[in-house]
DNA sequence: ACATAAAGCTAACATGCGTTAATGGACCTT
DNA sequence: AAGGTCCATTAACGCATGTTAGCTTTATGT
């Protein structure tokens, strides 16, 4: 993969395939499971903050996040703006298969591991197994679902709200690929990131964090989130779940095959 | 169509086509462009602030926009907020051809004219015209890089520069479908919808207006805004076209089918 | 021509947030 | 243990933006 920049570390793993799927998972059974994690042909570990894919590159593999989690991030001026986070399970380039070039980049955030699916076997899924095919669709439409409510808390929200808003994504998500995060949810997450993640500078990002404390609804340590009221955090953060299509979005009823 | 509500002008419109593909006609032939505008069952007429679709419905049919301009909105509290904007040529809601339910409502913003597609014809459509097909899921993808946009402007930029870089995108989406803008471009939008679309109240909008015309970069009236120098607006707006894709973005070397 | 409603404008004050600067703490290397 | 680096924290000041209130302009209908 040359498009990959910084210290690359490739090994050739097992895959347990137990979150591989991500929230394609319960679209499909046993059968298309194995079929995709027979896709992955690559399986490398990189470091934090290693450029995984550029903006403007053009690729023939598109990259599946096993572990860790990635920023989506467009630079402009000498600052970074982060427009979307990736958890385990999720694609982080299937638009790279259709589309000729990439609009932004993906950056590790932390300790990472990617798996790797060539373009050529994306068409052959796409002939062969229409239903896995639907199913990546239905993971690329998530996506701009998640953006849009990226943009309605941003227009919407305060720094401190921004942040907590974000860290319950990410509890739902989790939950959603079968991590259930009871009190701590453990991320790399500096302050800058988080700032750079809700549009503030870090000294702000730093007052909304101690704001978080001081109301209680949450003591934010290196990125890791303590709490022992999630429904509270959530509440303060007016979270609502439904942009995350958790009870199963796809119209599996009407298929095109 | 049920999930309509509002003033309700319904006619069969002989259609010309010459928009109708928007931003998918570049990847089709004459052939395919026919074929689309066959697939087009219904056209319809609606007046201001009619609500087309509403969030959490669930539709059999997926509409065009033909004329005119729509929102794509949450409400959340007792507020508005706009995470898009469609121009003639987009598909609304072709999202909800894959997904059970919507996550944002739709509004016209003016009048505007809209065409429907069954879900039973893209069904058709995916089996027969898998080009077709591509070009649809191509505009999706779209929708997605526009919504990252979105979302760094409401990262970096003030409430004057996100003013001038919504009306800079939509000079060159008018552009990309062959309307060219010489110096005024039109709009029905009020200086609240301005605000819904930034994120800013409805008087610090008028504020950036107001900085707009006295920076000379734009005078804006009643959603029409005038300059004589579309460069100087678009750098400083700092908008860069890229994440439109207007040179093609689709990979059309490597069919599907 | 008039009345009305919707949209645009302005001012005053309060709060959120950016910027700069300086300090302290945690983790690393030697 | 010492030094260094990245990260977190705090304070002071200025600008961006929200809020409330009141006023003016424009479009529309009679």
């Amino acid at each position: 993969m040359d498009a990959i920049r910084g210290d690359i570390r490739s090994v050739r793993y097992p895959l347990t395939g137990e979150f591989l799927a991500g929230r394609l998972r319960e679209h499909l059974d046993e059968n298309d499971l194995d079929y995709i994690e027979g896709l992955i042909d690559t399986v490398e570990d990189h470091g934090d903050g290693t450029r995984l894919l550029e903006r403007g590159d053009v690729t023939n593999k598109s990259t599946m996040l096993i572990e860790g989690y990635v920023f989506r991030t467009i630079e402009s001026g000498d600052r970074r703006y982060i427009v979307g986070v990736q958890v385990p399970g999720d694609f982080i380039d299937l638009h790279g298969f259709a589309l000729k070039r990439l609009d932004h980049s993906i950056v590790a955030a932390g300790p990472v591991k990617i798996g790797s699916v060539s373009h050529e076997s994306l068409r052959t899924v796409m002939q062969e197994r229409p239903n896995i095919a639907r199913a990546m669709w239905f993971a690329t439409l998530l996506d701009a679902s998640i953006h849009r409510k990226w943009i309605q808390i941003l227009e919407q929200l305060d720094a401190p709200k921004r942040i907590a808003h974000l860290y319950a994504e990410l509890h739902k998500r989790l939950e959603l690929i079968g991590r259930n995060v009871p009190r701590a949810l453990r991320t790399p997450f500096t302050q800058l990131d988080l700032a750079d993640m809700c549009g503030v500078s870090a000294i702000h990002a730093n007052r909304a964090v101690g704001k978080l404390r001081d109301l209680g609804v949450a003591e934010i340590r290196r990125g890791d989130l303590y709490t022992d009221d999630w429904d509270r955090l959530k509440r303060y953060a007016r979270f609502n779940a439904d942009y995350l299509y958790g009870d199963g979005a796809l119209k599996l009823d009407q298929g095109w095959d």
